[in-house]
DNA sequence: TACTAACCGAGACGGTACGTCTCGTCTTCCC
DNA sequence: GGGAAGACGAGACGTACCGTCTCGGTTAGTA
């Protein structure tokens, strides 16, 4: 039933979607997200309104998608001989990601959605932050943590605030280098 | 000639400006950032719309100053003895300071809407960060870092990350309490 | 092309267009021209403003068809006998419109703004004056006058004159009646 | 008790009961009745809007003062020997009076205001038509009109209104020329 | 080949916020 | 107490975007 209810019928034109996500990760640099609107995108894409709205629900579903389907190669982070490794290679690959401009655009509304929603939150910290995180951990345990599960924790979260900060609000160079150095999760106290 | 500019015609109602901003802080919460509305506030202050546009600028401003021009007391991070003592206090003050309601709802769109309005971007350093820096930076000098000034932006980052991090995605208590032990500016690589 | 150009989109609310000019005419009845106002229109008519504004370019161009794109008889004077005949009948007629109560309170303020609106101005010459004007220019020709173009024209702004005069300043019955006898266009000086 | 009222306190400063007419007959040619106001009547005449409220209650009382408080010499039509001569000699002088630029903007307003305050009408038609009204009276009853009283306000009427809507909706010279010659007010039907 | 359902663009719809303007009043200091 | 400067509440202005809808016209797969 469900098959033949989508399959009837003209199929959605696969083009629209491209363009109108090219669209919209242009405008976000151009214009910001505040002055982000599906109508600016449907124009930059040739495309009638009522083909966004049949595809995205809402702008920050188009968004979303449109910045964060990425291919890229994943998290590079596996394989880390060290904790103190680990920590170089998670601040290089976040702040290369965060230092996309159209990234750097949708941080904000991707904050204020995980926010408000938890089910993405858990989502998002599922594919993206677990993989590395377990490995973290194992790194910390065998170099003699007592929690290596909290310390883990900890160090990613500031490690992904660390690159969220200098992304929106600036960074000079050498504050950037020397991020990484200040972080020693299996340091006692 | 400055006074006699500053005091011709009708002064303004500073009673406007506290009616106001309270408004604003209140409609942060209830309705959240997206919806927040200069109509909306100048209704909920029994205000003019003309009278807010007389003092703020935008929306953006209205809300940073709502937000960040609280009157409690001074960032209590200026005595601090040692280093280790400035970031337990910073973390202590920012986590406190991100928790309350009103900043947790305006942080996102006050973070997006900082892209187009570099004024307050420099505005939330020096206002916020500059005086706490300075301090940590005397500190670091003294206990032997080689750049002071570049470790004591690099730690204020982390902490304001962390901070912004565990406020908006949420964080267990054992990692708060955990993320002053993993900083330390001033050990060697 | 035309009709291609024509038919896309969605097509207009023609029961719009009748909303907004009966309400338009209802409140220029009840308020004036003065306070008449757009938002108060397309709030009677429980219309949008954009939908207002699609329409016409301003106040006076919908006040101006809201008073002047009556449904009557067209203008009864086509076939006039006489020129005599041509001006009692027009004076009856003009009359009678003058009399109408929106067109009473939208007469001073449209004429007002007529200034600011040339387009209006030569329209209101068209719609209004120029079927009738070339009938009574015939029938001069006809009767004899040497330039029955100027004759026409002065006679029709001697009637317009009058009736507005006696519209809006008052004027007693017997003063109404006797206008028609003092026009006489093709007696010689 | 109403003298000692008025004499006491800083006189008011009659430079500025001038400056703020003249400024109205200005903006009044430059931008017409319906975009003129008070604020630029006050920037305009660098006097302060509240001493413009003090001497005016209104836009209108304002206008009604500058544009009408002339002082040329009366009607001149007192001695005119016939009815026809009575009649050209006020086309004349209706036409330009009416031909003025500040009466031509201030003239909706007028009519506006005329139609509103039957007080006001009949005081400008005593001040301003009954002695050239009278005197055309006495013109037709010696040229043997069976009503001339009636015939007198009829001719009057036409005058007015024919010089009104020339002045507001233009008219080419050969038609103003031509206007006298159609009126014939003791011409039987 | 014809049917038909879902797509497409264009654009109108009611609603609402925007930021500006003018209104007429009020409040302050100066003369 | 008059005068200027200017803030005040109120509210209309005309524009923009929202998300939905209604068109006429396509574009498939099914019958």
């Amino acid at each position: 039933m469900d098959q033949s209810d989508r399959s009837r019928g003209r199929p959605r034109d696969p083009a629209i979607d491209d363009a109108a996500l090219q669209a919209c990760r242009d405008l976000l640099v151009e214009v910001g997200w505040d002055k982000l609107s599906m109508v600016a995108i449907a124009d930059r894409a040739n495309v009638g309104r009522p083909a966004l709205y049949r595809r995205w629900p809402s702008k920050t579903h188009l968004v979303f998608e449109a910045v964060f389907s990425w291919q890229d190669d994943p998290t590079p982070v596996d394989d880390a001989p060290t904790s103190t490794e680990w920590i170089r290679r998670s601040f290089a690959y976040t702040q290369n990601l965060f230092a996309r401009p159209e990234v750097r655009a949708a941080l904000p509304g991707l904050m204020a959605s995980l926010r408000d929603h938890p089910d993405r939150q858990s989502a998002l910290w599922k594919e993206f932050g677990l993989p590395g995180l377990s490995t973290l951990e194992s790194l910390l345990r065998a170099e003699g943590s007592a929690t290596p599960a909290i310390d883990a924790q900890a160090t990613m979260v500031m490690v992904i605030g660390a690159c969220l900060v200098t992304s929106l609000l600036g960074g000079s160079s050498p504050v950037l280098d020397r991020l990484p150095d200040l972080l020693h999760p299996n340091k006692n106290p």
